[in-house]
DNA sequence: AGCACGCCGACT
DNA sequence: GTCGGCGTGCTC
């Protein structure tokens, strides 16, 4: 341990404790003692293996003190697994920031930042005792199926007694056989991690001497595939330098006995070589592009931001070449030896973004995903903490990576909602958890967007960041020409929506005749959004969650968008009996259907959800539509994030009323940002863009706003809306707590939350609060509804009584709770 | 997380 | 009467 870590008057050789983060969901930080022979290795930031209730952790070390705690006897720690820290101070901090300010434990922080490799947890493992008595005939059939097992093999590993039981009830049957003397546990700690070995073939230095081989190959006796063989690889080693035993197999069609045969002549070695598994590149950077004048100007201004400011938002229109910005950004901070991170939604990190920023930093940047595996982070992980990586590209997860000397962050898309993590603690906001972050290491921050959040642009208005504005598209394309179709007017049966309008059909026609590409947009996957009832008006709703059933024609399934469930289609109205049913409105599976049925020369494919299985079957959509073997692409949200496609110049959306009406408390700013990002898409690389937006409600304000792409005016309107209906734009981050079962509450909570809110709004609010603490209310209301179903589910649908009723702003993991979460202002 | 302990309904 | 499910408390 490093002696400049504790108090100067205590180096004696007194006892020494240490608070540990473990990734588990404690109330706080438990502290264990270190034992004298680990005074020397530990160090804050190393993993430390400790155990609790008699199981062994994988714990980061926090701090280190002298002062032995009063309450209780600490147990020591077992061993100390790094000889370098795993974290820095740093990260640390950031662990702590987010536990603090979005109620969790620094353990579900560290749940969600450390690699699942690096943090073991033990293994229950069984050994045979061999003083047992073997009396077979006191054990029940369970008990004799493990002893049974045991008895030939010896040990037995948690899992293997779970696979021999069905899983649910091994401890009670271990248990007994423990008590009966059959065998002991025993608990391990695994280092999971495996570094990648390759074995290479190489020729034995011998026959570098040309003579040797000639000779050797002269007087060959016998085996003949053997000399085939070998000659294979002479070629090889020729072309490739390096030869593989994998490759070299693959490419001579020997057998791996063949190749044994040579080995054990000593003409050829085999030896293994630990590698790397992330492809390895030169570390040059080659940027072969020119800034356009608008592009250098936003970049000097950015730059002259960050001398007064830490944050700055780059406010560019769609098609106006930020990334380019940002790759010359972060060339000036590779320079210096500083380490960027750019993040970007999960989505939008597509192959495309991919090869164009490797094409420009090489080997100096590193991708890092939720599609990695565990292997691949640990390396990831290293590299960065090495200092070797300086730029890494990745979705929010990459936030806690080990930086050591953070120069810059960029987020684009910071108005993008996946960086917001929902569903298992940390509820964490990427892009203000990064600002925080930043600030620790004195780094800048560059949030980018076409369509910036609301959050963020007020924070330029407060002064708080800075804004540079980039209004021209480059190559000075123009925008695309936006034109409303009135759908009112089209007939179509009553209550139904028109899939395809005549102008859009003879857009879409021309468009193709012209060679060029087309989008649709339609911001609902599967065939028909809900099915109701003819005769009485009834509508499938989920069993868990309470949200309308869409029907998916391929699958012939109801599905619940929220939970994913299916259920079969319905022919039985469950209200009135009757067996008629209606389809109301359509998604992305009916357009694709219509398409195909009134354009059927047209080529058209369909991404979102549900088309879309593996990573892979997007990769190899976009690359088909890049190829322009797809005329035309039908999708949901994922058609819009971070592609660019050159030829597309016809952008329909197909049902702007869908979007103008989200049942959702920030209607605006998110229909605005909608259809902006996905008109967008059109005419990238020329002028003839064009935008077609079918809707009924023409007059509805935000449509105007998206033709004029007035996002300031925008701005002002949301803002506006927020005073007066809806909350603070910064409202802290709300829990309540129920120590009990959850389920007629959904009132009450909500009524409480009103109350809490109330007193939050006088500081931001001078008018009557009650019509905004109504609308919170029944938003909250809402929340609840929709999300408490699922946890009751969980907990198993017990009695309907709240004991203790308390809205609380600290964290008090004690009880279990419902959160629900605002955006939170960054401090 | 996981495991022990205590409380109430089903039942060999 | 007990067996066992479920809910709650506790772990350095």
């Amino acid at each position: 341990m490093n002696v400049s870590q504790l108090p100067n008057s205590l180096y004696k050789e007194d006892g020494l404790y240490a608070e540990i983060i473990i990734p588990l969901y404690l109330p706080k930080n438990y502290t264990w003692s270190v034992p004298q022979h680990l005074h020397e290795a530990i160090a804050v930031g190393k993993r430390a293996e400790v155990s609790l209730r008699n199981k062994k952790y994988t714990g980061i070390v926090k701090k280190i003190f002298t002062e032995k705690p009063a309450a209780f006897e600490p147990k020591p720690v077992l061993n100390i697994l790094d000889n370098e820290p795993l974290l820095h101070k740093e990260q640390l901090q950031l662990w702590h920031w987010i536990s603090d300010y979005y109620l969790c434990t620094e353990g579900e922080v560290m749940q969600a930042a450390v690699p699942s490799n690096l943090k073991l947890s033990s293994e229950t493992i069984l050994l045979w005792n061999e003083e047992w008595d073997e009396d077979f005939g006191s054990l029940n059939d369970e008990e004799f199926l493990v002893t049974e097992a045991l008895h030939i093999k010896k040990e037995l590993r948690l899992a293997e007694v779970q696979q021999i039981l069905d899983a649910t009830h091994a401890y009670p049957v271990i248990k007994r056989l423990i008590e009966k003397n059959v065998c002991y546990v025993w608990e391990e700690l695994k280092e999971k991690y495996k570094e990648k070995y390759e074995t290479f073939i190489v020729l034995n230095p011998v026959y570098h001497d040309e003579e040797k081989l000639q000779y050797l190959l002269n007087n060959w006796s016998r085996a003949p595939k053997q000399m085939e063989l070998l000659l294979a690889y002479l070629h090889l080693m020729k072309t490739e330098g390096e030869v593989t035993q994998q490759e070299l197999l693959k490419k001579s069609n020997a057998s791996p006995a063949q190749l044994k045969g040579l080995i054990d002549k000593n003409i050829l070695f085999a030896h293994k070589r630990s590698m790397d598994r992330l492809p390895s590149l030169p570390k040059d950077v080659v940027i072969d592009f020119t800034l356009s004048a608008a592009q250098q100007q936003a970049l000097k201004e950015v730059i002259h931001a960050f001398t007064e400011k830490q944050v700055c938002l780059l406010h560019g229109v769609t098609s106006s070449g930020k990334t380019q910005l940002y790759v010359r950004l972060i060339e000036q901070y590779i320079r210096q030896g500083k380490q960027v991170l750019y993040m970007l939604p999960e989505i939008a990190l597509t192959a495309q973004i991919i090869r164009r920023l490797q094409k420009y930093f090489g080997g100096h940047i590193t991708i890092y995903h939720s599609k990695f595996n565990a292997n691949e982070r640990v390396e990831i992980w290293n590299k960065i903490n090495s200092g070797e990586t300086k730029v890494i590209l990745g979705a929010r997860s990459a936030l806690f990576l080990p930086f050591r000397n953070l120069g810059l962050i960029i987020i684009d898309e910071e108005q993008d909602p996946s960086y917001k993590q929902q569903d298992p603690a940390p509820r964490y906001q990427a892009r203000d958890a990064a600002v925080y972050y930043a600030s620790l290491f004195g780094a800048k921050v560059l949030l980018g967007s076409a369509t910036p959040s609301i959050e963020s642009y007020h924070n330029c208005e407060l002064g708080k960041y800075a804004l540079v504005k980039l209004t021209e598209r480059f190559n000075n394309a123009a925008l695309p020409a936006i034109e409303l179709v009135d759908t009112k007017h089209v007939i179509s049966k009553p209550g139904e929506k028109i899939i395809l309008t005549p102008q859009l059909k003879y857009a879409i026609e021309n468009a193709v005749k012209k060679n060029k590409q087309v989008i649709l947009f339609q911001n609902r996957r599967g065939y028909s959004p809900y099915l109701i009832c003819n005769a009485c008006g009834w509508i499938p709703h989920c069993r868990n969650c309470d949200v309308t059933l869409t029907y998916h024609k391929a699958k012939n399934k109801l599905v619940c968008h929220y939970c994913g469930t299916d259920y079969p289609v319905m022919y039985t109205c469950a209200a009135c009996g009757s067996h008629q049913f209606n389809q109301r409105n359509f998604g992305t599976e009916k357009i694709e259907e219509t398409l195909a049925a009134a354009l059927p020369d047209v080529r058209v494919a369909r991404m979102d959800y549900d088309s879309i299985k593996g990573k892979h079957d997007h990769d190899s959509l976009i690359k088909l539509f890049e190829q322009r073997r797809i005329d035309v692409l039908v999708g949901t949200q994922m058609v819009v994030k971070g592609l660019d496609f050159e030829h597309v110049n016809l952008v329909g959306i197909l049902d702007a009323d869908g979007i103008l009406n989200f049942a959702d408390f920030r209607v605006n700013e998110r229909a605005f940002q909608l259809m902006e990002q996905v008109s967008g898409r059109a005419g990238r690389r020329d002028a003839e863009g064009e935008v077609l937006i079918q809707v009924a409600n023409t007059n509805h304000p935000v449509l105007q706003l998206v033709k004029e792409h007035n996002y300031e005016e925008l701005y002002k309107m949301e803002i506006a809306n927020r005073r007066q209906f809806f909350y603070p734009p910064f409202a802290r981050l709300i829990q309540i707590t129920f120590k009990h079962k959850l389920s007629n509450i959904a009132e009450e909570a909500a009524n409480l939350m009103a109350v809490a809110l109330r007193a939050s709004f006088d500081q931001y609010l001078s008018g009557p609060a009650e019509p905004v603490v109504n609308r919170i209310r029944n938003m909250f209301l809402w929340e609840i509804l929709i999300k408490l179903p699922r946890e009751a589910a969980v907990i198993n649908n017990c009695k309907q009584q709240i004991v203790q009723q308390t809205i609380i702003i600290q964290s008090n993991p004690q009880y279990r709770s419902v959160m629900i979460t605002a955006d939170v202002d960054p401090v």
